[in-house]
RNA sequence: GGGCGAGUAGCUCAGUGGAUUAGAGCAUUUGGCUACGAACCAAAAGGUCAGGGGUUCAAAUCCCUUCUCGCUCACCA
């Protein structure tokens, strides 16, 4: 179906058209939701803006344009407030009948996009061989929550991992490995590497102290790029026990990723070195090849170069990430790609993105895309860096969410006199403490900092994931006490409105639509969770407000129909997200 | 120094096409459980939207400028 918002626009936008000519058919009907309820529900400014091309007194356009509306079904008659706002109040005759049609489907009315284009989300990525760290934690988690939001519209996704599994540490590593470990290089299985930063942190240490090292370690990259056996076998031991870590956290987090790591474009990068070359845009400056930004300058003033071939002939991460590009375009037939990294690499992928519009590797008819977020900070407001000894392990950081949870349910069972299963305290604890991390980092505006704070994360009141989720258990405890299965609600029974707080919660419900396609396109989750949060809200109001079980039909279905919509609008905004919900907790 | 981003209640943050009185949550104070689970609800208090200019009928939002903080600036990714 479309939503409100959309029919609103395209009714102002008819209306302008047939008040005042064709010529303002591509004006912008200024529609919005009101940031008060007493102007109503939706407000068109279209005609202020419109005073000084018209040469008419806004409150004359506005009566114009409501003049030629057709509202009659959806609206109450618009009125003209202060210097020419059009107010719409919906009917709710009219939002029964959008709750009487949403009530039915699984997707609470929320279309699928048509055709299905191919969008690729490139996220988490994080470095074989070392540590994943809270940055890759958001990556994973915002990325996750993209690719959710996108596939359930419709579009089909993949889902990439841009591993760092190549470049010049790995000389070293796999160096340090003959040294410390001959055996793992020659027999299957011989050795368990375990700790893997620590023989990341060992090798580094061997690399910057002494010079013979440092020379071996050069010697074995150029082996392991020249394809050598026992150097690929090498890197492939890392690689196995390093995929084997990441799928911890994967599991853990119920994310789905196909790895796709740089050395998959290995084969690639010569091409584009001399596609660019062919096209002209390649220099040489101080023994590399590179091509020269615009817009981009250093400390001087000089154009700042995209380095694609290293005075010593290696590539780097910026011819990878043109291959990558080609790749994804002409063998993925990828239409958006959209890059979920911490914002620092902006300039990065600035400088990729211009090269790769210039070179023609990216027609105009892709959109390649930047979501950038913000560090991690600590609870101190300081920037939490993986090497300044302080090391996060994102397991640990996941196992203490979930204890922190357990601990709470412990405490809340104990003060209830509840008795529940082991089985079932696991299941709650699991649940509520992954939610409050995921929620935590999706809850803000991704482009701001975040800081770290378990205590926040872990708090059960407010914006958090446990409120949403008690929002969520509150419908299926009455659901229970009443011995009602929803699914077998009669979907002939009206819908009765008459407390404002069922009134408020309808409307709330019926923004879902208008709140994911926003998302769809600005990439913010955050805002589907002031959506949830919003409606958490509006229901909690609602329950305290108005009986559901003791009402009198048809007031009792109608609010039982109410209580339905609410969960499973809950639950699927959750999923969007990446959170599961609990019947119990 | 250049580029980018940020500065909104004591704290954490919303506020992305300019619009009527700037919003939440936490913390604080005060009410509400003989129960559709109170992990809830209701109410109070709390702001020169960093400062200063400008554009406009209208600016937290757009432009200029100053200050503060962060990220980043050629062979790591």
């Amino acid at each position: 179906m479309t939503s409100i918002l959309e029919q609103l626009k395209d009714s102002v936008s008819q209306a302008l058209v047939s008040a005042f000519g064709t010529e303002l058919a591509d004006t912008d009907p200024l529609v919005a939701p009101t940031n008060n309820p007493k102007f109503g529900d939706y407000q068109s400014n279209v005609a202020l803006p419109l005073a000084k091309t018209l040469k008419q007194n806004p409150r004359a356009i506005a009566q114009s344009i409501i003049d030629h509306l057709q509202l009659e079904e959806m609206c109450e008659a618009p009125t003209i407030a202060g210097p020419g706002f059009i107010n719409f109040m919906l009917k709710t005759d009219y939002i029964s009948k959008l709750l009487a049609k949403i009530q039915p489907d699984e997707r609470l009315g929320v279309p699928q996009v048509e055709p299905a284009q191919k969008v690729i989300v490139d996220f988490s990525s994080p470095n074989i061989a070392k540590e994943m760290h809270v940055g890759h934690l958001r990556s994973t988690i915002i990325g996750d929550a993209i690719a959710r939001i996108l596939e359930f519209r419709g579009y089909d996704v993949l889902r990439l991992n841009h591993v760092g599994d190549w470049g010049t540490q790995f000389g070293m590593l796999i160096a340090y490995l003959r040294e410390a470990y001959p055996e793992a290089l020659t027999t299957a299985d011989a050795l368990d590497i375990g700790d893997l930063v620590s023989l990341y942190k060992k090798a580094k240490v061997r690399f910057d102290r002494d010079d013979q090292f440092k020379q071996t370690a050069r010697q074995e990259v150029v082996k392991l790029q020249a394809g050598a056996e026992d150097s690929r076998h090498a890197w492939q031991l890392l690689c196995d026990q390093s995929r084997k870590e990441f799928q911890v956290i994967y599991d853990l987090l119920d994310i789905k990723i196909t790895e796709r790591g740089e050395s998959f474009y290995n084969p690639f990068l010569e091409d584009i070195v001399s596609e660019l070359e062919q096209k002209g845009l390649l220099q040489t400056s101080e023994g590399a090849k590179c091509v020269f930004l615009e817009g981009f300058t250093n400390k001087d003033g000089d154009p700042l170069p995209l380095i694609v071939q290293k005075s010593d002939g290696g590539f780097n991460y910026a011819t990878t990430d043109l291959a990558a590009i080609k790749y994804r375009v002409k063998e993925d037939g990828a239409e958006r790609i959209i890059y979920v990294t911490d914002s620092g690499q902006a300039n990065h992928f600035a400088g990729v993105f211009q090269v790769a519009r210039k070179a023609e590797i990216l027609p105009d008819t892709v959109e390649v895309v930047h979501v950038p977020f913000g560090l991690v900070l600590g609870k101190d407001g300081k920037r939490i860096k993986t090497r300044s000894g302080e090391t996060f392990k994102l397991k640990d950081l996941l196992d203490e969410a979930i204890a922190h949870a357990r601990q709470d349910l412990a405490t809340r069972l104990q003060e209830e006199a509840r008795e529940e299963t082991p089985e079932f305290i696991d299941h709650v604890a699991r649940v509520v403490g992954l939610s409050a991390v995921k929620y935590a980092d999706l809850s803000q505006n991704r482009t701001s900092d975040y800081k770290f704070d378990y205590d926040k994360m872990l708090d059960l009141k407010g914006n958090t994931a446990p409120y949403l989720l008690y929002a969520y258990v509150r419908p299926q405890g009455v659901s229970r006490k009443g011995n009602i299965d929803f699914s077998q609600l009669d979907t002939n029974t009206s819908i009765v409105l008459t407390e404002k707080a069922e009134l408020a919660l309808a409307k709330h419900i019926l923004q879902l639509e208008e709140i994911i396609k926003e998302v769809e396109s600005n990439l913010l989750p955050n805002r589907i969770c002031l959506y949830l949060f919003e409606l958490s809200q509006k229901f909690n109001q609602f329950y305290e407000q108005c009986d559901i079980l003791e009402a009198k039909e048809p007031q009792r279905t109608s609010r039982l129909i109410l209580a339905d919509l609410t969960a499973r609008t809950i639950k699927l905004g959750l999923s969007l997200l990446g959170i599961n919900v609990l019947e119990r907790m």
